[in-house]
DNA sequence: AATACAGTCAACCGCTTCCAT
DNA sequence: TATGGAAGCGGTTGACTGTAT
């Protein structure tokens, strides 16, 4: 029993769009919106499969869409994510604006992956990375032989690994902060006793506004299991050393509230290509000879903070960054905008 | 100039996931 | 809870273009 194909396929048209098919799909999206994609050939009044016109749509007539070569944050971005979150596309995608998932994909296999290849880094043989790194670490003894700038690569890739895991958790803190602004309608309290991080904020904002049940409450999910996986599970209302630590896992400088300083991220339009790490493997990667000065995008933390906290973050137990895979890992399917 | 080869990318295929019933 | 249809996703293909010989 073969399966049932997705339309009827018999006398659709295959191949190459033509500006004319391109004009009528556009034409009928602008005016009446895509709805189901299966019955729009026969209303757009064309002879293709529904899956076509979504595909073309999507990658090619959407109106948001960037084309054109890759900016140098967005190579760092997937070559960060990709380390992070392997061959999803889609979920590369969503922090990438108007790149399409196609687009990164093949940008991927034919840029990307063949400058790592050179480098002899295989990035879709995760083995072979942890091999490298127990063997780089003195730990076993590997019957394969690596070369010593190859194990190094392989140690440095990992690093791009926590890079990436080191936005992600400023990402989601930045959402959070984001996120509670928009739904509060009001700017942090500037004043003292504004407890450090995020959690300072929150409750802060709390005790502005009682009618906020929980800090907690305005988390989407995955937001909130990320949170927590960087407070190493501990974060609950009333920890400030969960606070703490997420503040250093996340990068950011904690806002001396007592001195009326307020948070330099809060309300600030933070997105992936603006948060560029400095002194990097990935700009290494990119051929940034100078790769310590990160700062292009414009955030305003110190570099050097920065600095110093990559090198915390490759310390980091091997348990803590496994629960940020399983954040990552679960979260992804959620309706959460970071994932 | 002709041919071979390599690189790129739009599009397709088939599997998985989601969602309505 | 089970089922079927639709949409989404990632791997792969093949046409096209550029470069080397």
């Amino acid at each position: 029993m073969g399966r049932s194909p997705c339309c009827e396929k018999v006398g659709l048209k295959k191949g190459p769009w033509t500006p004319e098919e391109d004009q009528k799909l556009l034409a009928y999206v602008e005016k009446h919106g895509h709805g189901s994609w299966r019955a729009l050939p026969a209303r757009a009044g064309l002879q293709r499969c529904g899956k076509s016109c979504r595909l073309r749509w999507t990658n090619y007539l959407r109106p948001d869409i960037k084309r054109g070569e890759f900016s140098v944050q967005e190579e760092q971005t997937i070559i960060q994510l990709h380390a992070l979150l392997g061959n999803r596309w889609s979920a590369i995608a969503t922090h990438l604006p108007k790149r399409t998932d196609n687009e990164i994909k093949n940008y991927w296999n034919t840029h990307l992956k063949k400058r790592l290849a050179k480098m002899g880094i295989d990035p879709c043989t995760h083995k072979a990375k942890s091999d490298a790194l127990s063997s780089a670490a003195g730990a076993g003894g590997g019957r394969r032989s690596r070369s010593a700038a190859n194990l190094s690569h392989m140690a440095q890739w990992e690093s791009a690994r926590l890079e990436a895991e080191a936005r992600l958790v400023r990402e989601s803190k930045l959402r959070t902060v984001a996120a509670l602004q928009h739904q509060m309608g009001s700017s942090p309290p500037s004043s003292a006793a504004s407890p450090p991080g995020c959690l300072g904020v929150l409750r802060a904002w709390r005790g502005q506004r009682s009618d906020l049940e929980s800090p907690t409450s305005t988390l989407s999910f995955a937001e909130g299991r990320l949170l927590m996986a960087a407070a190493g599970g501990g974060l609950v209302d009333g920890d400030y050393q969960g606070a703490s630590r997420m503040d250093n896992l996340a990068g950011l400088e904690v806002p001396d509230a007592a001195a009326g300083g307020e948070a330099p991220w809060l309300g600030e339009a933070c997105g992936w290509g603006q948060l560029q790490v400095g002194g990097s493997f990935t700009g290494m990667l990119l051929g940034d000879k100078n790769s310590n000065c990160g700062c292009a995008g414009g955030d305003s933390y110190g570099n050097n903070d920065y600095l110093q906290e990559e090198e915390e973050g490759t310390e980091m137990n091997k348990h803590y960054w496994n629960t940020i895979l399983n954040s990552v890992n679960s979260s992804s399917s959620s309706t959460s905008p970071a994932f």
